[in-house]
Formats: C-alpha cells, structure tokens, sequence
DNA sequence: GCAAATTTGTTCGTATGTATT
DNA sequence: CAATACATACGAACAAATTTG
C-alpha cells in the first residue's frame, strides 16, 4: 500500500467527522475498540489520533476519551476604523472593537456578546529593540507599559499591552503609570493633557506560535498548533510622532479581521 | 518526576538551539548518538524530536536527519493602497503589491525582490455561498474564475482566484472569459468597456489549515503546523455594487500585512 | 549505475504511570 | 477504592529515503 496505515485509519476517520457521521463533541471509540476494528496495534491506532490531533480535528483528554473538536464562533474586528474616534472607552479605543459587537447565531437570532477585560498593569520597562524602533525612542530607554487581559463572553480573547514613551508622564499625563483604568480612554486623556490628536495608525499583522504564557490564557496547545495573531498597532498625532505602540496577540481559532478601504456599502459581514 | 522523559529532552535541544549553539540549517545529532546521548530509547528521542517539529523549531529529513529550520526572510504587504490606483498591472492591482517591491536584507543591503505569476487559468464555475453572498448574485449562478499561483524570488508566494459575475461579459467584458493576461489589468479593463470603476473594497481576514493542494504547492507540512492566511477581498463599483471577489491564500511563515489608517508617515517599516 | 552504509519512518508488543469517573 | 482511558517509555524488527563508495 502507497500509505502507512496510520495514515490510512486517520483518513477513515476524518471521513467520518467531515461527513458529519461523528458529530462536534462526540467521543471516538476508544483506543482499544479501534485497535480491534482496525486491526492494527494501539500505537497505530494513537499514531493516527496524533495525526488528526495535530490537524485540530479532534483533542483527547487524559482518562476521558478522543472528542471532535467543537468549532469556536468566531469574533470579526474591524481594523480600519476611524483613528480620531475615541468613544467607547479603553476596550474600543485601542484596537478598533467600534461598531456593532453582535454577531450572527446559528440560529439565525442576532447574539449580543458581553466583554470583559482586566485593569491595566502597569509597568516600567527598557524599550526592546521594536519598541525602540516604533516609538522612535532610543533602544534602551525607559517606558510605559500597561498591559490587559481581554475577554468575550468569559472566553479569553487577547491580550494587550500598549507602550507610551517615558516623557508623557513628565511633561502632563501622570495617570499613564497608575495602575486601573483611565476612565475616558487614554487617547483622549492624551488629548486632553498634552493635547496629543491620534490621526493615524500603522496596524502590522504576523502570526506565530504562542509562548507558554498565552498558550496557558486561550487554553490552546502548547506545541504551536493554533497560532496567534500579534498585531502591532503604531499610532501617530498631528505632527506625525508616534503616540503609543500597541501589541494585541490574538489566537487564530477563533478571531478574523476586516479592512475597509474607500466608502465600502455597510451590509453583513461574510 | 514532574515533567516526561521526551520534554525534557526537547527542552535541552530546544535550549541549545535558541542559545544558538545550534545554528539555523545545522544537522542535529542523529537519533541513535541522541539516544546514547540522554540513555533514553530511541522512540523517546523520536518523541522529543517530534515535539520540535510541531513547534517548527526543526525539520527531518527521511535518509538525512534532522535540521535546525531556517527562517524565511518574510514578505510584507500593505493591505491599504488607494483602491482607484489600479498601475502597475496584474500582480500589483489585485491584492495590494504596490509602491517598494523591495526589503532590507541581513547585510543591510537593499535586496530586489522578483516576481512571476502563472497566467490565469479561466473557468466557469456555480457560486458557492460565499462568492454569492459577496458577489449579490443568487446562488448557484455561474461565475468566471480566474486563478493565478504567484512567486516571489521563485519561492511560492500565494494563491490567488477572482471571481466575477457572469453578465460582465455579455455587457462587453469578453477577455475575462479568455485565459492568459489582460495587460492593462482587470480594474481598468472593466472601466475601459463597463464604466465600472474600483472605487471600495473590504477584506477578511482569517487563517486556517492549508489542503493538500496548497500545502503541497508552498512546500508545508501536510498536517496543519503552518496556517495559512485566508484573504477574501471584495470590491466595489461607484455604485456601491460588488465588482468581484479576489480569495488570495498566503502560508503564515512567510507573510506579514500591513494597514494604514489616516496620514501615516512614510518611514522604514518594522 | 549499483551496492552498501546511514538515517529516519512505520509497526508491533509490552509494561507502567496518570487522570478521570 | 476500583475501573476505565489516555500518556509515557522501552525494545525490536523491518521499510523507505538518501548519501556514499
């Protein structure tokens, strides 16, 4: 045979879960009664669970059994968004959840979902290299980091740290290094004190494996099957300075993103 | 002991390779001397081998063994050009391949980067639910199909497939039923014999797990580690009307985005 | 071009550990 | 505590891919 049949039992069983034979949830038999129906040994039979695991099409949980992954309803987030608008407080403000924050259900009704997010922790750090590099700040130099944990509907759904060069503190914005919200949203606090506008944004999108720390939040594996989305958000006032790096990580499985460019018809979303 | 045999293992490979003892490209000690190496089984190195590989720290190679992965010099592309600007042809019209075609290489040297595309292999086919929705067309109406595989200094880049409602052509578009280019660019060729002009669009953006087909034209694994980016961008006429529908697939590990929102100064990107 | 050596890939059997019910 | 189910680990044999002589 062209296959090992590892390959081919992962086959038949992704047949039987893309068919809808087994359903979102449901347990697979278990490694013993496949073993038997397959003929073949139980490490065959879990060389062939690994594979389908590693594809995200199934998880098994340690004294309970093999399931078929339930697909996560994902969130949309608008990235192009009007950077002058500042309204909705921190959660809106910083990576463009403005618009409607409801979504279509499978039912067909519309499903209001709820957010959640930490205070900020605030800390003081050496600018890395891309920290450096955005704010256009020398590498080395001291900044302000605040950093959120962000949730939908009780399920994690990104975290945040947003960075502000040191001088902001001296020359007006002290709240920036105190620990909790700052209650009409740091672009217009900014506004308010230094009288810094946000006219633009630069937003620059990769993916890669989540370290220990966000694989633990989202609940993802640890082995970089689901990736993350990290998003670099550098954000500039009227004299073309940069404001505020801001990095958002989010995981793959369960966010998408739109970009309006030009007076694009409001309508649904795909 | 709190952590198993194989992690441990890939824990000090892993160390050893981030340290950069083990340098990008190098051979790893075979399986046997690895075995020898940590009085493991052979099947327990395998493990912990297995283990990086999923994390994409290295790669095996049957008959040869197994290497440190090099790091593919990413390519970047901004999402947010002005949707009228349609110079520059096909590569550049459809998915936002405009201004520097150019990046910062190690040596900080400007590196010229070149690109190739397939001519597009035209067909007719019956809308999905997704091109009908974007489209506005009722389901199952047929559409043309134009799909192109793209390279970037030879290395396969993306995939990329437009769809355009059928009565483009019998109002007086007939080449986009023919294969092979249409030199002035599709955007102008339609403003040309249509009127219609790309005044808007919209991109989605999600990231899944490649096919077959696909993962087999990037050179990715077939199990899912690498995700590839899905972008779904649809256009629009002056009437606020879709103009079609471009589905652009990127692999993550050689790809980044851009967006720019508002006056954002021209500067070296990240 | 072929044969041998090297290296990873697949499969089996077995035993024991750990998590959950 | 006992039963069930997956997780880890060992050893062995042969297959397949690649390089080397």
């Amino acid at each position: 045979m062209a296959n090992p049949m590892y390959r081919q039992i992962a086959e038949d069983l992704r047949e039987q879960i893309e068919s809808g034979l087994l359903k979102p949830g449901q347990q697979l038999r278990t490694e013993i009664e496949l073993r038997d129906h397959y003929g073949a040994s139980r490490n065959t039979v879990r060389d062939a669970i690994k594979w389908l695991t590693t594809l995200g099409l199934v998880e098994t949980r340690p004294g309970q059994g093999t399931f078929v992954v339930r697909k996560i309803e994902p969130y949309v987030t608008t990235l192009t968004a009007d950077p002058k608008n500042t309204a909705g407080g921190d959660i809106a403000d910083i990576i463009g959840l403005y618009g409607e924050i409801s979504d279509e259900a499978n039912s067909g009704e519309k499903k209001k979902r709820t957010f959640f997010k930490t205070p900020p922790q605030v800390e003081i750090q050496k600018a890395t290299e891309i920290i450096a590099t955005q704010l256009q700040v020398a590498d080395g130099t001291q900044v302000i980091s605040r950093h959120e944990r962000r949730y939908i509907d009780s399920t994690p759904w990104s975290l945040q740290t947003s960075f502000y060069p040191m001088g902001f503190v001296l020359k007006g914005a002290p709240r920036l290094i105190e620990a909790g919200d700052i209650e009409v949203g740091a672009v217009k606090y900014l506004g308010d004190t230094l009288g810094l506008r946000q006219v633009a944004y630069r937003d620059w999108i990769t993916v890669r494996a989540p370290d220990l720390t966000e694989a633990l939040f989202f609940g993802v594996p640890q082995d970089g099957r689901i990736g993350v989305f990290e998003i670099f958000r550098t954000a500039f006032d009227q004299t073309g300075a940069p404001l505020r790096l801001t990095v958002t990580v989010f995981p793959t499985d369960r966010n998408q993103f739109i970009i309006n460019v030009g007076p694009v018809p409001a309508e649904s979303q795909p």
